[in-house]
RNA sequence: UGGGCUAUCGCCAAGCGGUAAGGCACAGGAUUUUGAUUCCUGCAUUCGUUGGUUCGAAUCCAACUAGCCCAGCCA
């Protein structure tokens, strides 16, 4: 929340230059999806930026769902996209809106724009029209029907309305230049007939504005002064401004374009999504294996993780892609001051203290959150039998392992100093259980002679342990899923996407049977158990259970 | 070989003519009731390349080079 170092982006740059020469004396910022889909990580910049933007210069955030095409648009994912967007904390209060809501405008708006001679009808087929568009490197030649007279304009856009022409038969084009070497300027299509029922407007209309067209008039209407999109819409702002300055807007919104922001270690690409969906190898589009905000939320990253990632990622318009680590990060520094930590164990080996005695159980308190004392503390159940991580113990360690060992004393995390004395094996070699004394003096986990272990080590008591199953999602990685085949498709694993385990947990947070999405976090993983908590509402348990960072002197 | 945009450490990213911020990652060291955390320390004589202007350039100019985007009646 209150990064200093954190220094101010080019569009902050722009709009105070903005503000500055008085083009414009207040800030509003919009975020316009179309529902046609998801949210992913890559949107949750847009929003966050966009959001941001508006709060630091006591500006006006605008939800709007740009919704000008029914053919692609379902009400299913206005209603995922709202919760995702309140999720995220970007509150858009009143501001509310659909470009559907100014159909009527935009129609006056191309009437105009008839009535100036900078618009026109035309029955050119799509072929047609794309043939008389030209290339990226030939000039388009004029469609013949520009030369119409605008009463005849008129009479034939007022009946594309009336629904006197099928889909495809006639559009409304803006007269520009069929010469320009920017190609949105070779008289874009600004209307098309679709006889479709649409979400919002039922069947009011079956004539619908295409987004060149539509866009700079949303953004005009409700009275945006940056409208700040991605990269590929560069091209398009000739046409953004020249719609704006034909239809004489005053104080006209400006475009700004950012670029977008990939992830490294994750599938983004929306094709590869799409199959992974499709063929029931995730989920849905909020598997926790997947980087859509639903997804994130299932991972267990919390709202103000992904905040810390998009500022830390800043803003720029070069072509980017941050490291997964970065986000990682995120969720770390989030968690560790706000979550308990609980002990769970995911590979038992029972530990049998000989010189405690049989039957006794005595509740020992355990902090909430070592960084953060405000948390408080639970009660956990210690008694004769418990169960560690294999990991923890070595029949032969290697050198600098200070885990347990015959012979060797460790911390019981919060519970006792204890003594290796001995294990038993099966028939294969394999470890069945460990043998240990206990020091009845270092009750809590201090002793009062001062001496000092260097391992610690966590546990559960053996018969009060929960059994839950839980998931180790892994992050979805191209070389993991397989290699790309010549036409493109994937040949998917879903074997390694996720590892499913059962663990011990301590009896006072197992009320769930199932933990659904679990993280690898360095020597821990947290997870939010997603069946049994609210939407919006994780409920975290920060979990230590792996020492992954502890490397062989061999491994080297 | 049309137009637009971008190029600063492995990954993000400041810098806007005065002599390379910061974060992630990584590597050392100290502290530590989880080999975590925390805390120090290190990490671009160099800014895509080559020339030029200047007392002085990542910043200005020129020419290259590389990458991204554009030929939907999608957004």
């Amino acid at each position: 929340m209150s990064e200093e170092t954190i220094s101010r982006n080019f569009i902050e740059n722009e709009i105070d230059k903005d503000l500055a020469e008085g083009k414009y004396d207040t800030v509003c910022t919009r975020f316009p999806p179309e529902p046609n889909g998801y949210l992913h990580i890559g949107h949750a910049k847009s929003i966050l930026l966009n959001y941001g933007l508006a709060k630091e210069y006591n500006g006006t955030f605008h939800m709007r769902f740009d919704d000008t095409n029914p053919t692609k648009e379902k009400t299913e994912f206005v209603d995922s996209i709202k919760e995702d967007i309140q999720w995220l904390g970007a509150d858009w209060g009143e501001h509310l809106y659909f470009a559907s809501d100014y159909f009527d405008q935009m129609y006056e708006g191309a009437v105009k724009l008839i009535k100036k001679g900078k618009a026109y009808c035309s029955d050119l087929s799509a072929d047609e029209i794309r043939e008389y568009r030209g290339t990226l490197t030939e000039p388009g030649k004029k469609d013949p029907n520009s030369d119409r007279s605008i009463e005849e304009n008129l009479q034939i856009f007022s009946d594309m309305k009336d629904g006197k022409y099928e889909d495809g038969q006639m559009v409304l084009r803006a007269k520009i230049d069929m010469a320009s070497p920017n190609i949105n300027m070779r008289d874009p299509i600004i209307y098309r007939v679709a006889h479709m029922h649409h979400h919002n407007t039922g069947d009011k209309w079956c004539i619908y504005p295409m987004y060149d067209f539509a866009h700079p008039i949303e953004d005009a209407i409700e009275g945006i002064t940056h409208s700040i999109c991605t990269l590929e819409f560069e091209d398009h702002r000739p046409l953004y401004d020249w719609v704006v300055r034909e239809l004489e807007y005053e104080r006209p919104p400006r475009q700004i374009e950012f670029a977008k922001m990939y992830l490294t270690n994750v599938v983004t690409g929306k094709r590869y999504i799409k199959k992974l969906v499709e063929d029931g190898i995730v989920d849905g589009w909020d598997d926790p294996r997947l980087v859509s905000i639903a997804g994130l939320r299932r991972r267990g990253f919390t709202p103000e993780s992904i905040q810390k990632f998009v500022t830390l990622c800043g803003v720029s318009k070069s072509q980017a892609s941050a490291d997964y680590a970065m986000l990682e990060y995120c969720i770390r520094e989030d968690l560790k001051v706000k979550r308990p930590r609980i002990f769970a164990v995911l590979h038992p080996v029972k530990l049998i203290i000989d010189n405690y005695p049989e039957g006794q159980t005595e509740m020992l308190s355990v902090a909430n959150n070592l960084e953060n004392e405000s948390m408080g503390e639970r009660e956990v159940p210690f008694s004769r039998e418990l169960y560690i991580e294999r990991d923890d113990f070595m029949i032969e360690p290697p050198k600098k392992y200070f885990r347990l060992f015959p012979g060797n004393e460790v911390r019981l995390m919060n519970a006792y100093f204890v003594t290796c004395t001995g294990y038993e094996t099966d028939s294969e070699g394999n470890v069945t259980e460990i043998h240990c004394t206990y020091d009845p003096e270092t009750r809590g986990g201090n002793a009062p002679d001062g001496r000092k272990v260097k391992g610690t080590i966590h546990w559960v008591e053996a018969s009060t342990a929960k059994n839950v199953e839980v998931r180790l999602y892994e992050n979805i990685v191209d070389e993991e899923l397989g290699v790309y085949n010549e036409d493109g498709s994937l040949n998917l694993n879903p074997n390694s996407l996720t590892v499913v385990k059962e663990a011990l947990v301590e009896p006072s947070v197992a009320d769930a049977k199932v933990y659904d999405s679990f993280q690898f976090v360095r020597n821990g993983f947290f997870t939010v158990d997603s069946r049994d908590s609210k939407p919006g509402e994780p409920v975290f348990n920060r979990i230590v259970s792996l020492k992954s960072s502890f490397k062989l002197p061999d491994s080297k």
